[in-house]
DNA sequence: CACAATAAGTGACTAAATCACTTATTGAAT
DNA sequence: ATTCAATAAGTGATTTAGTCACTTATTGTG
């Protein structure tokens, strides 16, 4: 309904007794689809006031909100398939980055600098604005779904372990690169960069973790 | 609950009317925090049965499952996506794999002859045991998803694109690679092979559309 | 004109049933 | 002793009718 409607993130949907009156069935059964739609962030609600479309729906590629990170050593796990990931993806940036793509690195670089809005606007987000600029869709809500994984210590890390100034000089750097078409300096840079932050981390869990 | 049980996928939760009580709510409100974890696999219901513990348990990435593939061209996106990414896990696996990746590598090659568990038993799909390889969890668990969207395709591709001698062929030669620790050679021989299955793919589909 | 009271609309939840389905048990026929 | 159909208990699926909690636009008063 929501796809044949057109609905897009913000848009009220019918109320619960609309719908059940809509599809003949009651409200408690209407309430289980929809939350069903919740739990992928199809949908939200909101009490007393009704339940909207929400960015959800054009993400085919998602965290599952429902497994707690419990282990620390993760953290790192998730650097390494950065590391592994994100080099190749900044070459196939630097590929095929129109201009629009590059305007929108720009931005997102400065914003790297004061990242007040990173967590709201993902697309403000550096690395997942490189992702964009593959041309790729699903690489970038690859990218994205990744980035979404330990997000609460990835709040945490930019807090505590980046160094803004050397951050934002690191994404100039790639942006220059990716402006140039020079693949391979773009996955190089974007690799040196990661593992700089991973080094930063490791250091601060203590060396039996490091691997 | 399920975490502090330590309930694994195929064990059985306890019954809807004694959660209700359990955790003193009516029904229908238990069925809607249920329906949630249903959404992202965690659980499964079986009518008559009981509800179970699915994969999603230790799955942090997922495909969402409320976003319906209308978009043709997005077959030869996720391929696209895939010749990026999986190169690099190739050379990850290729370094970092140990002697148990080996077998269940060489066993989920052999598969690919007659591929017909690769649904339901994600090990054998020889991407994903691949990506094992790398001794990143998150790596493999990335690739996994990525292969489950638009699974409806890739089972039909599988079916009438693919040539399973070639197929078996290209999975050996990266396995060697693997083996001998030759990063640059698994890296290469799977974008080979990604290639020439994306030509395929893309020839069947005219030429308008293969970019 | 500002602002508090009001009313309508919405989600959240309850309570007590009934229906649909599965599965282990039971008991009779073979 | 074995097989197999009837049975009963347990489980999910859904209904019905209503109440509570919250939001928001409207209205009437100071």
């Amino acid at each position: 309904m929501i796809e044949a409607a057109g609905l897009e993130p913000g848009d009220a949907l019918a109320s619960s007794r609309e719908l059940a009156k809509r599809f003949e069935v009651t409200t408690p059964t209407i309430r289980e689809a929809l939350r069903r739609l919740e739990a992928t962030d199809v949908i939200r609600f909101r009490h007393g006031s009704g339940t909207y479309v929400s960015g959800g729906v054009n993400r085919r590629l998602l965290v599952n909100p429902h497994v707690s990170e419990s282990r620390s050593e993760s953290v790192l796990e998730l650097l390494d398939a950065r590391i592994v990931l994100e080099p190749p993806v900044a070459a196939a940036a630097a590929a095929a980055r129109t201009d629009d793509d590059l305007t929108a690195l720009t931005l997102s670089a400065d914003n790297s600098l004061k990242p007040q809005y990173a967590d709201e606007r993902p697309e403000l987000h550096f690395h997942v604005a490189l992702a964009g600029a593959s041309g790729n869709l699903l690489l970038r809500e690859t990218i994205e779904a990744l980035l979404q994984v330990r997000a609460r210590d990835q709040i945490e890390i930019r807090h505590r372990y980046t160094d803004r100034d050397r951050d934002h000089a690191d994404h100039v750097r790639i942006v220059e690169a990716v402006r140039d078409g020079d693949a391979d300096a773009a996955a190089a840079l974007t690799r040196d960069h990661l593992v700089a932050i991973r080094e930063a981390i490791a250091s601060t869990l203590g060396p039996e973790q490091a691997r």
